[in-house]
DNA sequence: AATATATATTAGGTTAGCCTAATTTTTAAA
DNA sequence: TTTAAAAATTAGGCTAACCTAATATATATT
C-alpha cells in the first residue's frame, strides 16, 4: 500500500514499453498515460532512476530495469487476479472489475495474494482474457490474435479485449458477445474491414473494423489458412 | 483510497473515543495512537475541524461530528467484514487477519463491501468478537462481559478479546481459548485474580487476571448469580 | 532553409503530512 | 505556592507529488 505513486508510474511505464509496444516511451507519453504534466514525469523519472527502477536518456528514452520490470509485473499480477476473484467470486462484471482492482493491486499482502491465487485455481487468463503471469512474473502463452486479422471461414472463439472502458465493453454484451464466445466468420466487407459473424445462438451480428481491432481471438478451425 | 489519513485519524479518534472510552480525547493521545508527533496532529485537526469533521478546543478536547463519525464507523465497518472474510473465506487465523485488513480497510468499493458482506451472511461479530456494524451503521447489540467479571460456576462463552496483538493472540491459541469456545468457571484465585476453567476438552487452564480483563465472554448459565 | 509546432527541461510555487526546537500553558507535586 | 513535569502551541523545515510559465530543443512543414 505504500508505494502507489511508484506502482503505478511503473505499471504505466511497463504497459506503454509491453502492451502497447512502444519502441521508445517518452516522458510525454507517460504524462498522458497517467493524466498529469510532463514536468511531474521529469522530476519522478529522476526518483526512479536514482533507486535504479529504470533509465531515461532522450535518445532510448524511458527504459525498466530488471527490478524495474518485476515491480511492475507483480502490480499487473494483482490487478489481474483480483479481478478475476470478483468476476469469477463475487460477481462482478466486465466493466466494474477494473475500477475496484485497480485499488486492489496495490495491497500488497503476499498471503492475501496466494491465497485468492490458489483459491482461483492459479488461472492464467482475467475476465477481459489478459495473460495473468505466475509467481515468478512469467506469462503464459497462448496463440491470440486480432479479430480484424480474421479471414472467412475461420471459427474464432474470442479469449480477450484489448480495451477496457466502459463504453467498449457495454456495448459488447449490448451485440451479445462474450469472452469465451464461439462464433463463424460469415463475411468481410472489403470495402471498411467490417466482419459478420454468427454462431447457434446469435445468428447475424456485424461489427466494425474499429471494433475487430480491439477483440482478441483464437481460431479453432484445423487447418485454417489465416494462420 | 484517498483519504487513507483521514480515515486512519477519524478511526483512532472512534477509538479512543467509543473503544476505550475516554471521556476527553487530547491531541498528545491521538499522536500516541498513531505514533506521530503532537504538532502533527493539531495541524490536521485544523483541516479535519475545517471540513466539519471533527471540533478541537482544550476544555473538551476533540470531539467528532456527526459526519465524522459516520466516516470512523464506516471504516471500522470495512475492516471488521474483510476480517471476517479473510478468516472465513480465506483462511487467514486471528493473529493474521489484522494486518491486512488494515490496508483493505481503505478501498471505498460500496459494491465490493456490500458483496462479501452478503457473501459472509451479513455477519455481527468479526474473529475477534468485534461487532460489525451494518450498514446503516448500528452496532449489534450483545450481553458481553470481561471474563475477569466472571464467579465461580458461571459457564461462559467466549465471544471477543480486547487486544489484537499477536504475541496475545498467539497465547491464547497455545492455551487452546479460541473464540466460541465454553467453559466452566472452576475457580478464582482471590489473592490476585486468577480464573481456573475448565470443559471437555480442557481438563485445566488457569489464566491471570491480566488476560482474563482482555477476554469478552457471555455467561450461558441460567440466572447465574453474575448478572 | 525558415518558420511553426511539439517536446523536453528548468525554475519556481503549492499542498499535505511529518518533524524538531522553542515557547507557553496546565497540571501535579513538593 | 513555588517548582517541576507534562501537554499544547507556534515557528520553521523537509519531502513527495503535483502544477504553471518560461526556455530550449527537436521535428515538421511550407
Amino acid at each position: 500500500m505504500n508505494n502507489i505513486t511508484d506502482d503505478n508510474y511503473l505499471k504505466a511505464i511497463y504497459h506503454l514499453r509491453y502492451s502497447e509496444k512502444r519502441q521508445l516511451v517518452s516522458p510525454t507519453m507517460l504524462a498522458n498515460e497517467l493524466l498529469i504534466k510532463p514536468p511531474s514525469v521529469l522530476e519522478k523519472l529522476k526518483s526512479l532512476s536514482t533507486r535504479k527502477y529504470l533509465t531515461y536518456d532522450k535518445e532510448s528514452g524511458i527504459i525498466l530495469s530488471k527490478v524495474g520490470i518485476e515491480i511492475a509485473i507483480n502490480v499487473i499480477r494483482r490487478h489481474r487476479i483480483w479481478e478475476t476473484y470478483l468476476h469469477k467470486h463475487l460477481g462482478f462484471n466486465w466493466s466494474e472489475v477494473h475500477a475496484a482492482a485497480e485499488d486492489l493491486e496495490h495491497v500488497r499482502n503476499e498471503k492475501l495474494i496466494d491465497k485468492i491465487y490458489e483459491v482461483l485455481g492459479n488461472p492464467e487468463f482475467d475476465p477481459h482474457g489478459d495473460p495473468i503471469p505466475n509467481k515468478q512474473g512469467v506469462f503464459p502463452k497462448s496463440d491470440r490474435k486480432l479479430l480484424s486479422s480474421s479471414i472467412i471461414g475461420c471459427k474464432v472463439i474470442i479469449v480477450g479485449v484489448n480495451e477496457h472502458s466502459d463504453s467498449f465493453l457495454k456495448y459488447l454484451s449490448e451485440i451479445n458477445l462474450n469472452l469465451n464466445d464461439k462464433f463463424t466468420i460469415q463475411k468481410i466487407i472489403e470495402y471498411d474491414g467490417s466482419i459478420q459473424l454468427k454462431n447457434r445462438k446469435i445468428e447475424f451480428v456485424q461489427i466494425s473494423k474499429l471494433i475487430a481491432d480491439k477483440i482478441m481471438v483464437r481460431c479453432e478451425k484445423a487447418n485454417c489458412d489465416c494462420k
